[in-house]
DNA sequence: CTGAAAGCGCTTACAG
DNA sequence: CTGAAAGCGCTTACAG
């Protein structure tokens, strides 16, 4: 059976492959009649147009790409679902399809970014922007348009991002530790390499600051942003014997790693050591004890960073334009 | 400036595309000078193949599409993820892309199952298969290859797919149940709609059966498989005076619906109601109280279907299989 | 309103 | 080992 092209229909309504693309594309008009009987020979033939010829013809892909974190990462923190679906919810309907891709880049294989740029995509959102990131100066080189989920490290009045305040966010939450009596607090940064982590000590330290305190420096660990890793990090600490009363750390998932530790040391929660994260995913209010999280409306941020793209994409948005959104304190048990 | 094609790195080294062609790709001998003067070109350039003019011309896209759930499902439950991530780390492996797809059937827009069969994917992964599939139905009549996550209504000796031996599941754990003492057991099951329901069903039924039980009509109900609804459902029970013991759920999700009605309704878990859910999500160790599960290995279930998948399309598998991953109950404080 | 034709940038028999 | 050329199936100025 031979495959059905745009030529199959053409011919048997006995006009041009031209005609047939316009009527169907509505780019051009048509006469009624015509268009009729197009339309009728699409349906007899079940004729679908063959994207990837469009897509080349047309230089449009109506395809994003989303460039996420690990896949270890995605599997164990829900924070990923409520971007994902922030821009799976626009882009529907905005008419674009999503492409997913997880950060290999610490594999032994190692995708590389090139690899990615090559991809038919029309632009791309970028998750966990890093130091240095060398996506982001691949994808900048190719004039792939690009935003950013999350705050770059420089440039930032010249790329379009979304983000949330994160260091106001953590500003907050360790004055709210404070204002608490506490005033050992470790911050269980995620790696250094993200500039998510430097914003969140930026809010950190000025909270320390702010209240007269001096921080401790051997207050501030770094971990991978995974249960595991929260998990053995504080377990350390623990045996270390820190005199810290209170925690803080870069998201959920560690949260839940911390609080596992916690439990086997059978140290008390809140009262000899408060806990707080940051995502305030389902986990922190199905938790025992609950979590006190700061909310950072990751759908939001999701939906806004796929909006803002899709405008660079169609050129509806051309001075580089950003978007902070506001973060909220959810107390809960563990502070 | 223009746009670097594959003549452009012809013309510097002085050969034909197809040279270039052939030595970045190796589908044919090229003497070891011509190719490290290409190669050479191709850095001095940089020069990255379009990929959208390979696909067409070699009609292959090295992606694949995941159809997966409604995105308030995806946002809460992260079952997906498990299943996500096993089909990201061997697609990564195969050198395939993924595209993601969320079922908006159910909107007012409607994305047709048409608009999606003329993209550019080389196969497709479909999660939850309903009951007269539509979207199976269109992918069958495009010669799309295709693998489900969930088992077929029909024509299963036909279809590839790969899943968890969900009805020996739940055969297992109102078994478990009736062991326990519960005679009168709630299945707040998902939609009617789909196969992964009445698979439970009929292991639920079966345990009945096998222990002489006779099993209540109304005892079956059907939610879509939120939070919310299992919520609102399981207090309507409560509120009707249910004289049921237990329940088990359809997935985790709604079993943190329903726990919460409990806990609003101030029932004992599990003296006075035990809950069963399916899913083994991380929620279920961490909610309070921790919930018994049936473990389906999930990401088992991802990496497989995608295997199969990718095996597919490069007709390394020709003859339709299937593969019936076993589940088993996890324990927890909530049974 | 419609058509002929060039063009998108690759791959791949085919011929040498 | 290398090249000329057709072909993948669309879109889109351009001309009428």
């Amino acid at each position: 059976m031979k495959k059905i092209t745009i030529d199959t229909v053409a011919k048997r309504v006995g006009v041009s492959a031209a005609t047939v693309s316009y009527a169907l594309s509505g780019k051009k008009k048509i006469s009624a009649e015509t268009k009729e009987k197009i339309l009728e020979a699409v349906k007899e033939l079940d004729y679908r147009p063959d994207i990837t010829a469009r897509n080349l013809a047309s230089n449009k892909t109506w395809t994003v790409g989303l460039y996420a974190s690990s896949t270890q990462n995605i599997r164990e923190d829900s924070f990923f679902n409520n971007i994902l679906t922030g821009v799976l919810d626009v882009l529907h309907e905005r008419n674009y399809q999503l492409m997913v891709y997880a950060d290999y880049s610490s594999d032994s294989k190692g995708s590389s970014p090139e690899f990615r740029l090559t991809q038919p995509i029309d632009g791309v959102l970028i998750m966990n922007p890093r130091i240095n990131d060398v996506y982001i100066e691949h994808v900048k080189e190719r004039n792939i348009p690009y935003v950013l989920i999350g705050t770059p490290e420089k440039d930032a009045g010249e790329t379009y991002f979304v983000d949330s305040d994160i260091t106001a966010g953590y500003y907050a939450a360790v004055n709210y530790l404070i204002s608490k009596g506490h005033r050992n607090i470790i911050l269980m940064n995620g790696p250094a390499e993200y500039v998510q982590s430097e914003n969140r000590e930026i809010g950190y330290r000025q909270a320390f600051l702010d209240n007269g305190l001096a921080c401790d420096e051997h207050s501030i660990v770094h971990v991978r942003m995974v249960e595991e890793d929260g998990y053995r990090a504080f377990l350390q600490l623990l045996q270390e014997k820190t005199n810290a009363t209170a925690v803080i750390t870069f998201n959920d998932t560690i949260a839940v790693g911390v609080l596992r530790a916690l439990r086997d040391q059978k140290v008390n929660v809140p009262h000899k050591m408060a806990v707080v994260s940051a995502g305030n995913t389902m986990i922190t209010r199905i938790h025992n004890p609950t979590i006190t999280s700061i909310d950072m409306n990751a759908y939001i941020i999701g939906s806004k960073a796929a909006e803002l793209l899709v405008d660079v994409i169609e050129k509806r948005r051309m001075q580089p334009s950003h978007e902070i959104i506001q973060t909220h304190l959810e107390e809960r048990e563990s502070s």
